[in-house]
DNA sequence: GTGATACTGATGATATATCAGCGTGTCAAG
DNA sequence: CTTGACACGCTGATATATCATCAGTATCAC
């Protein structure tokens, strides 16, 4: 998306890739989905070789799975998936923060500061509580705060790895419902003063504590939902 | 290699897959040699759609990577890269025995010592350094020693995303010589050490220190040998 | 009526063919 | 000797065709 230093050549299998990814981030595919190439091919109008491309980098992006050579489709979202792609991004942020607290220029902290600011004015109000487009455009600065961090450690694998995570929420945060509780006042500020301050272990620290409450919230309102899930 | 639970289905593109991948990690593949889909069909045997599917594997893999449209060619071996994919090893490997605290059993725990002093053994004695196949076996024993600790994190995406950071080393270590200087004895003991202890920090510092020394290894050699390398 | 067999349609895997882009070499004109 | 243009070959991207497999269904024999 914001990926300008890359070029992105014109290509069929790049624009399937996009169209699926964005239809499986965007909900309207929903996990389990299954997904045949052919048809694929046949909705947008061409061949499927670059289809088979397509599909192979979404299976690496992770979101879609071909268990045993059968058809693929869109990943389901098991209470296994939710902790074990925390557990990749809790790995992800705190080596960020930690790279950050080094790398970090003042100017850079200032921004993070302004972005931790843009994300507490995200929180819905009350009146807008249950908005579900308040709670996209929510979604939406917080990954640009923590994918700045990311950037700020100086390592595009993380950041790239990042993006992966993000993804995988994108495609949860149609089916699972998480509302932006009233968090703690500065919570991301914390963040960023950690940075600041260049504390290495006190960085980790408050990055794992936020990665985890991020999990808690979302496994008990997956829990909350997955009876009624039952469809 | 050793996925005995994943299904191989007996495919070209597989085949291709597994080969390619042997071919960069032995050295066979020189980091920068250019891929001809073409060709590489043609040395396999095969039309060239199944190679798009191995091709597209091995990039997301990193092992091959292909710049602006252009032919892939094999990853090239640089500081930046080096220094890129510890930041990623130190990342699982740290979350892997984190988690490896808090689930590992005694019987683990015993199996883990094991294999710690095999890691210790296979330091090459003085009159074996330089050799080339001790080397290799060290290298080997070494990674299954980290494999396990991911494994008993329970988290299989830790082992798949390590496994990725051993086929980089893989592919480094034929054209980086890291001889096993003598390590201070108990190096790989002390891991277990702490993960017996379910001393979740003091696991990590170790780790990440363990790992830290292994870039820096890895950098003092490559320095040496990159004025060499200019061919 | 029941069970087995054959047919049908969809799928993925693969092969072959075509197209446009790009570099390179060669040959002719200046 | 330089320079420019054209042709050839290689590349990746894409389209189309063929194959085996498998599931579902219908049909036929008993």
């Amino acid at each position: 998306m914001t990926q300008i230093d890359v070029e992105q050549p014109d290509t069929l299998a790049r624009k399937i890739y996009d169209g699926l990814c964005r239809e499986i981030t965007s909900g309207k595919l929903k996990p389990g989905t299954v997904l045949s190439r052919r048809k694929i091919a046949a909705a947008y109008g061409t061949s499927y070789v670059p289809v088979i491309e397509a599909m192979v980098r979404l299976e690496g992006t992770g979101l879609i799975e071909t268990e045993s050579s059968q058809m693929a489709r869109v990943c389901r979202v098991t209470l296994e998936s939710i902790q074990h792609t925390y557990v990749l991004r809790e790995a992800f942020e705190t080596q960020a923060i930690r790279l950050a607290c080094e790398h970090a220029t003042p100017q850079e902290i200032e921004e993070l500061y302004q972005m931790a600011e843009d994300v507490q004015a995200s929180v819905p109000q009350p009146e807008t509580a249950a908005d579900r487009q308040a709670s996209e455009e929510g979604l939406r600065v917080h990954w640009l705060f923590h994918r700045r961090i990311a950037e700020i450690s100086r390592c595009p694998l993380l950041v790239q790895e990042l993006e992966r995570a993000e993804l995988h929420q994108r495609l949860r945060a149609n089916w699972i419902y998480v509302p932006e509780m009233a968090e703690p006042p500065r919570q991301h500020a914390m963040l960023v003063d950690a940075i600041k301050a260049a504390d290495v272990e006190a960085a980790d620290a408050v990055m794992r504590a936020h990665v985890r409450l991020g999990l808690e919230k979302e496994l008990h309102h997956y829990r909350l939902q997955s009876t009624r899930r039952q469809d």
